[in-house]
DNA sequence: TCTGCTTTTGATAACGCTAACATCCAAATG
DNA sequence: CATTTGGATGTTAGCGTTATCAAAAGCAGA
């Protein structure tokens, strides 16, 4: 009772005296340090000890201020994922991937989206960096080039996923990478396609966001057609994000534009998805008037009639190995490893015939 | 060749030295108050300083330190938001709503997932109450005890979303509230349906999460049902969060034990979308042979075929309307506001019979 | 020129915690 | 029995920032 809370008021009272690790000391009956010690690192004080602080601490509804304690131990448990967007659930499983791990070890994780703005992929950086972070996660290796130098200034371990550094292709990773090589994707794609028999195929996608990884991976696409001697068809709305309505848009856009095509090779499946319920409406035969074929392997690939042919990245594992590349490193147990490849793999489903061997 | 520290002589450790506020104040030629002052409250220093200030900080790549600034201060400007998952698009639409506003207004949002689980979401307020958070965002009105005793403790305002608390039906609000009400969901979705002319009218989803939420739906759907002399049908899960293929195992369940069932109200527009495929698989006719409702219209529902009838609420609206709650409590201009109802609102799309007019 | 203001800038002391070292005390050693 | 030893506890000194107030500088009007 040496210390009078007038302001009891729960929610609406301004003033209001935080519970310090001094308080839990003091009803405790010991020194800061010792209940520092007892709860952080309980093995270094007496058992007995460690009971009445735990319990003072509990009584007290005491929490630490991680503030306060990162700023005293010059290490921030904080670390921030940067993905382009939430909306599709390829990012969110990579966050499982990452989740797995990382918070058990202590680690905060701090989310941002970028919604495919290298700026604001800037200012993100520069805000997270104010939270003494102990790496950093981003998607893909293009960024400004202030961020760049912000982070390599910060000495923050950074890895980068969802796209692989390859000498001449794509520049060079900060730091970590793990990922697949969207050039490949793209070629794969092509050569996949044409293998099944089309000869008039084409890529679609939103092109608004001129995200570098989608351009490499129509690169990559148009690579495979020259090299085949196919005509390339691009097609893209630059106004929205990617969503099913566009989707269904962009199968309108191509039969009008380009109505001898074949085969499409889509950004990614939500779109294939929407271009699949459009052929459902105006009855067009897939794969036998239009092949489809997406890009990711969302759930609903497995599940559309008839099942979408697309591209699986493994999203959960590359989270997971992610996680485990950065612990090491944060363990100090790497130096300098190169970039990961998580591959990738065409599943082969309904939208598309039958592929043939090549002679 | 990195760079050699000849700076200070610190006989030990010292060695990653932070770019920190003094440094700038130093190569300005002015205090380390002034620097502060230039940096944050622009509008109180003289405009040659501010130049030579905001100069000297970029030049340095000068990044403040949160943890430093938030100790000082004691305004940490986080805010942590917790989802029961990010896999439904519901989630991720709100958290677009609050970002329109928070991040501008320089707060930092840290996201948690509780996966449904109470305790979960009792050891993420915890971690996030370290933080010394502007305000928590909660998804629902149901915590464990001590989740609301360490909130109430600490005295940061609280907004509850996707929920509405009602009395006598849900427990009270622990600050803020803005939601809808999920037994009135289930009453007008049984309503609906029997207005539609179905008699035989089962309530699908994944019990396995025992989410307060859809208990209370699947109450109100009974009472519903109850008032209108129908009898209740109930088919769950238990192992499986839901998913797509979750959806169709459901649908098969469904056939096999209440074959007599002609309608479906599903606990989201997922399942629902599954069943519908299963449906389309198996050559059941919708609605002809068997009527599909979903919940919280997602973007699918309106791309599938036929359109999924289903309830839409106003995710990105809550989010949005919940950060403008919050930003006017923490601006000091709200005291006791009632939960606010959001409401919802049944989509009539193909996979259900017209409605007809109740006598 | 000087007095009484209003800016603008600077020095100092927290903020809550923990690293590093200092001290203490019981058990073990000679 | 004195003395070493090592584990348990306490003391001190920051970590990087901002609140607060004191000091200085500008700027009228007398």
């Amino acid at each position: 009772m040496s210390k009078v809370d007038a302001s009891e008021k729960s929610l609406t009272g301004r003033k209001r005296q935080r519970v310090t690790i001094a308080d839990v000391a003091r009803q405790a009956g010991v020194a800061s340090m010792t209940a520092s010690r007892a709860l952080n690192r309980p093995e270094m004080v007496s058992a007995e000890l460690r009971v009445r602080v735990l319990h003072a601490a509990d009584a007290l509804n005491y929490i630490p201020d991680r503030a306060a304690g990162g700023l005293a131990s010059g290490t921030g448990l904080v670390l921030p994922v940067l993905v382009p967007t939430l909306h599709h659930s390829v990012y969110v499983q990579i966050l499982e991937g990452l989740q797995e791990r990382l918070p058990d070890a202590g680690y905060q994780l701090m989310l941002g989206s970028t919604e495919y703005s290298p700026a604001r992929e800037e200012q993100l950086v520069e805000a997270f960096l104010g939270w003494r972070p102990s790496a950093v996660v981003l998607s893909g290796l293009d960024h400004t080039e202030r961020t760049s130098r912000l982070l390599r200034a910060s000495g923050v371990p950074v890895v980068e996923i969802m796209d692989l550094a390859v000498e001449g292709e794509t520049g060079q990773a900060l730091d970590l990478n793990i990922g697949f090589s969207h050039t490949r994707v793209g070629e794969a794609a092509a050569t996949y396609l044409a293998r099944c028999g089309y000869r008039q195929i084409a890529y679609a996608g939103t092109l608004t966001t001129l995200d570098p990884r989608s351009v490499r991976r129509i690169q990559g696409f148009q690579t495979g057609l020259a090299q085949l001697k196919l005509p390339p068809h691009l097609i893209g709305r630059s106004d929205q994000p990617s969503s099913l309505a566009v989707g269904r848009e962009l199968l309108l856009s191509l039969r009008r534009d380009f109505p001898e095509v074949d085969a499409v090779f889509f950004a990614n499946d939500e779109l294939a998805a929407g271009a699949l319920f459009e052929c459902q409406r105006l009855g067009i035969r897939v794969p036998d008037d239009l092949a489809i074929m997406g890009f990711s392997d969302e759930e609903i690939a497995s599940h559309l009639n008839p099942a979408l042919t697309t591209v699986r990245i493994a999203r959960h594992e590359m989270g997971r190995r992610a996680a485990e590349l950065l612990l090491a490193r944060l363990g100090g147990t790497l130096n300098n490893p190169p970039p990961i490849d998580m591959g990738f793999e065409i599943v082969q489903r309904r939208t598309t015939a039958e592929p043939q061997e090549m002679s």
